[in-house]
DNA sequence: TGAGTATATGTCATATGTGACATATTATGT
DNA sequence: ACATAATATGTCACATATGACATATACTCA
């Protein structure tokens, strides 16, 4: 996926976002598979910081990262990679089979 | 993970790979579960095409890349991100809970 | 053996992701 | 309403990933 795109795609599923995402827009299965699941670890990523109790700011620590970058993984922002979200949810303690089940879930 | 570490990670693992990946050395928990994460997407993506019967051009027309990318995704090379493989995988039809079983699996 | 085909490895210019910072916006308590 | 904390958004210099290319190595099969 192009960087124009990203972003556009980015523009189009603001404010689409519900509670979970459905409902892209002009885009291929792939594309819609691949965002729904930069989604899903984003939320679960959230999830897990919530219900730890911690801040953007704390876990950012933990990840060795910055508040605002945790607050674009939260947000499914365009320019967080899978790589870093992965990483980020292995940092706060989450079992492959865990990370396999955000995964999965639509 | 800074770059210099995941290069020795790499050398340390060449031929370490019996046919599942175990037994990395001086690392984290959490850097190895993101390795054997890498490692098992890789060679999901490497029985996917054989099983396609394709060859790693005809792959990296279909995912829009090149041969040698094919093969450092296969090899699970540090270049390589988790995007990549995930896209590709994606593109060759893989579904989401496909994903997630090869996500899990050790 | 050699020719043809597939895969692996090295390198590089460019694209994309990253942490950090500033600053805006939104919550929460008083 | 105000202050204070938390979260969101924009930007940028630097880091890392990418496709492309060249070339090396391995695999068939005659």
């Amino acid at each position: 996926m192009t960087v124009s795109k990203a972003r556009q795609t980015r523009l189009e599923t603001k404010g689409w976002r519900f509670g979970d995402a459905h409902e892209f827009v002009g885009l291929s299965p792939e594309e819609s598979a691949y965002i729904e699941l930069k989604l899903a670890l984003s939320s679960a990523l959230k999830a897990k910081r919530v219900s730890r109790k911690l801040t953007q700011a704390q876990l950012s620590r933990v990840v060795k990262s910055s508040q605002s970058r945790v607050a674009k993984m939260e947000a499914g922002d365009p320019t967080v990679s899978i790589d870093l979200l992965v990483k980020s949810l292995l940092a706060l303690g989450v079992s492959r089979k865990e990370l396999a089940g955000y995964w999965g879930r639509a």
